[in-house]
RNA sequence: GCCGGAGUGGCGGAAUGGCAGACGCGAUGGACUCAAAAUCCAUUGUCCGCAAGGGCGUGCGGGUUCGAGUCCCGCCUCCGGCACCA
């Protein structure tokens, strides 16, 4: 009997859902095992590259659960978004259908795949099961002043017609279609992550178990400076505004200063002046050019704005700019600029002929240049000799005892942009009343329920707001005739907090039962892209900071640990249906089945790291589960009974050894050597069932017990039917992770190296035991090793048996 | 520019400072077959040599060490992230 995966796989895919073998309850006795990957975007077929993230997920839920885990591992779908949304424009289907179609197909190749999860907790976000509490998180924040509205500057996407977060800007475009990004000013709802900023950054440092890469990105992103803040005044005039400096220490080499073109003070300064027309065309170009195109050319433009500004460290008038290299979202949106010390601003004072005043002392020979590095103050009053690193902290110091200025620290990181003018979104749930203002919709009224419209196309305003019924709504507070906000929430909301709903999924009371949390959380696996290091892994540790405040998540970091894989890439790019390069698994479900493809998924290379697809690689995994399955079934070699001989006790201690190094394998996520592991030891197998005297048949089963047990989190539907057919009792995936025994993985003799001067020139079977005084003489002693010896002195011996004696000769 | 990561056979990749190239793919030769497929066996870094054997070899140049793919210093190339962030 051959292996048959076509109707081994739906058998046991059947069986494992209808036996609610994977369904999970919290279980006090145990100990929890909380496995998530980051959910999908029901985009319709998965492909080569999604099915490699599916296997090391399944392999991880079943390995842990055979170890006695309580294992959690649901599944979801971030079904609200563009991608719908853009579908139904295209076809004139609902996103509910499109999406709720998507998921139906998923969910099938999922169970194709093998993939089990708890579907009991299946989440969805564009259900109002889910988006009331999206909804119900928003009042919360909104109630702690963490979310507001307010008019400012934002990123528009003028092809998708809706705002966008600035982690959503990718080099300058849009993160989803890559149109080139416009500045606007609108009035958009904000979350206010910037009061968590300090505890984002400080916490990075307890997550041991990510990945650095991750912990540097996010890191930088939120881009915290140390620095000074102080005033400047305008000479002759009344105004003044504040700069902000990591570089106090530079203070006195200040030769101008520079506001944003947008900066509320230009316009009382250019208001009726000489310079008004010229700085009023050049401030509409700034706000009208995207930020790429504002560093596009390089070349430092900006206005004399015939004022000059007073240089508080020693009176110093200075003449005061716009420039659009200063930009009005960082800082004070205002410099002091230091030529000497700062290349942007050597390069406008080179232009326009302004002084440049050194006041850091230069290696030799420097010049052409602004220099940044460390060096003796000079040109600088009271600071003239101390080192840079002395004198920031004397420059702030002097700042402050004069009641000029202060320490101040900046962050590059932005509040949260969540509003977005898009149909397929959560409703933000406020209302604006002409008497009362912005009034939060009740907690009693949620959900808000995302009505249907006939039109989708984004038209620069929510098509909800042509849903009269929807818009129009009495007060919650005067009872008065009001409108809904018609903006939805940015989807990283939804994706900021559905793990916790993992928890709960169903609870219709409340967004979860906080003993149900306190069991599962934090999450012990979160496995997903690194394109998420800054968006949504930023938004969820927010998000459970805050309930975490609020006294209903126990823990303040969502994550424990934290896995990123790598891409599958093929034709040298990363596979996906942009780039038109996917493959699809059917032909390769058809002619070697999901057991193979799992394999050579885990196979393929270390999970970290980017893996370039090839069409042949499933055919070596299907070959070696085919041999494994002729020797399970008997169909190799012969068995026979017989006390146990020296042979059969060394297949036992490899499996033994096979078991030891697949478990730390896995272990450490080093997935391909666990599989090679594998192959290995089914050659030394298949070596053995070949042997001339024929196996030893309780050797052969308990090896092929074990084996099998090994293959189960990989290659679980024929390790289940072998199970079954070598006649074991109970479910494959119900039994113990197998363990291995020391002393049989101890090798009693090993091959000792023997070097001459670092090199190998004989190898000899020793004793694992043998003394460091033994290993030598007969490293000595050997014939090849002698020849080497002739001629010359022996200098030194290094002995590390029982693996290498090397002999240095001179 | 700054911050990460990586460079090993024809290919994907292995290797706590101790036998470089595990495992797999591909290739070559052989067995089985009328033939093919499948399967099985063998070979497969490179150079010299009939062989025994030896030389060389982990991006480049140095260094530490009895011994370096691995550690240190200086480069080169590629990939990713950030970037007029004051």
């Amino acid at each position: 009997m051959g292996y048959d995966f076509s109707t081994i796989e739906p058998k046991w895919q059947s069986r494992w859902e209808s036996e609610r073998v994977f369904n999970v309850t919290e279980d006090l006795t145990k100990v929890k095992f909380f496995n998530v990957q980051m959910y999908p975007y029901p985009s319709g077929d998965l492909h080569m590259g999604h099915l490699r993230n599916y296997t090391y997920v399944d392999l991880l839920t079943r390995y842990r659960k055979m170890q006695g885990y309580n294992v959690l591992s649901p599944m979801g779908w971030d079904s609200f978004g563009l991608p719908a949304e853009n579908a139904a424009i295209n076809t004139g289907v609902h996103p509910r259908e499109f999406t709720e179609k998507q998921i139906v197909r998923m969910k099938d190749q999922l169970r194709r795949l093998g993939a089990v999860y708890d579907w009991d907790r299946e989440v969805v976000v564009h259900t109002p099961e889910y988006y009331r509490w999206d909804q119900w998180i928003f009042l919360k924040l909104y109630e702690q002043g963490l979310a507001y509205k307010k008019e400012s500057p934002v990123n528009w996407c003028p092809r998708d017609a809706t705002v966008l977060a600035n982690e959503q800007v990718v080099d300058g475009g849009c993160e989803r279609c890559g149109t080139v990004v416009e500045k606007r000013n609108l009035s958009q709802w904000f979350f206010k992550i910037t009061d968590y900023a300090d505890r984002l950054l400080d916490d990075l440092a307890e997550l041991n178990e990510w990945p650095d890469r991750v912990r540097t990105m996010q890191e930088n992103w939120i881009g915290r400076s140390e620095g000074c803040r102080f005033t400047m005044k305008v000479a002759g005039t009344e105004h003044s505004f504040d700069v902000f400096t990591t570089r106090p220490d530079t203070s006195f080499g200040m030769t101008f200063a520079v506001l944003a073109p947008e900066h509320p003070l230009v316009e009382e300064l250019i208001a009726g002046s000489p310079v008004e027309e010229e700085a009023r065309a050049y401030i509409a170009a700034a706000v009208r050019a995207s930020d790429i195109e504002r560093v596009a050319d390089g070349a430092k433009s900006g206005i004399f704005l015939g004022h000059h500004a007073i240089n508080p460290v020693n009176g110093r008038e200075v003449p005061l700019f716009i420039a659009d290299y200063v930009l009005t979202g960082y800082g004070t949106g205002a410099i002091m600029a230091v030529p000497g010390e700062d290349q942007r601003d050597w390069d406008f004072a080179t232009r326009y002929r302004l002084d440049i005043i050194p006041t850091v002392s230069r290696p030799d020979g420097w010049e052409g240049e602004a220099y940044s590095g460390d060096g003796v103050m000079i040109n600088s009053d009271f600071l003239n000799g101390l080192t840079k690193a002395e004198s920031i902290p004397a420059a702030i110091t002097w700042f402050e005892e004069h009641g000029l200025g202060t320490r101040t620290v900046q962050y590059r990181l932005h509040d949260w942009l969540i509003s977005r003018q898009r149909y397929w979104g959560c409703p933000i749930p406020m209302i604006n009343c002409a008497e009362c203002g912005l009034v939060p919709v009740p907690e009693a009224d949620l959900p808000v329920i995302h009505p249907d419209v006939e039109d989708y196309a984004p038209k620069g305003q929510s098509p909800l707001a042509a849903v009269d019924s929807f818009v129009n709504v009495a007060c919650p507070s005067c009872g008065g005739s009001a409108k809904r906000e018609t903006d939805t929430m940015d989807t990283f909301v939804d994706s900021s907090w559905y793990y916790l709903r993992y928890c709960d999924a169903h609870n219709d009371e409340a967004i979860f039962d906080p003993e149900k949390v306190k069991y599962w959380m934090p999450v012990d696996q979160y496995i997903g892209g690194v394109e998420h290091a800054v968006l949504h892994l930023l938004y969820a540790r927010f998000v459970t900071k805050v309930l975490h405040d609020m006294g209903l998540v126990p823990v303040d970091e969502p994550f424990a640990r934290l896995f990123t894989q790598g891409m599958l890439v093929k034709d040298g790019a990363k596979m996906s249906k942009s780039k038109g390069n996917v493959v699809s698994p059917d032909s390769y479900y058809e002619r070697y089945g999901a057991d193979a493809i799992r394999l050579f998924e885990l196979f393929i290379g270390p999970p970290t790291d980017d893996a370039i697809w090839s069409d042949h690689g499933v055919e070596g995994t299907y070959r070696f589960l085919d041999r494994v399955w002729r020797m399970a079934t008997g169909s190799v070699g012969k068995t026979v009974d017989r006390p146990e001989s020296a042979e059969d006790r060394e297949v036992l201690a490899d499996a033994h050894r096979t078991v030891k190094k697949v478990t730390e394998d896995i272990d450490r996520f080093s997935f391909n050597t666990a599989v090679a592991a594998l192959m290995e030891f089914s050659n030394t197998l298949n070596g053995y069932l070949k042997s001339q005297v024929g196996a030893r048949r309780v050797t052969v089963d308990a090896v092929v017990e074990m084996m099998l047990l090994m293959l189960s989190p990989m290659a679980p539907h024929m390790a289940h039917e072998l199970w079954e057919l070598t006649g074991h009792d109970g479910m494959l995936a119900a039994q113990m992770w197998p363990s291995w025994d020391e002393d049989l993985v101890r090798r009693d003799v090993v091959t000792m190296v023997v070097q001459v001067n670092g090199k190998v020139r004989d190898r000899v079977d020793v004793d694992v035991d043998i003394s460091p005084a033994d290993a030598e003489a007969t490293a000595m002693g050997l014939e090849k090793i002698e020849r080497w010896l002739e001629g010359g002195t022996v200098r030194k011996v290094i002995a590390r048996p029982p693996n290498l004696v090397n002999i240095v000769v001179g």
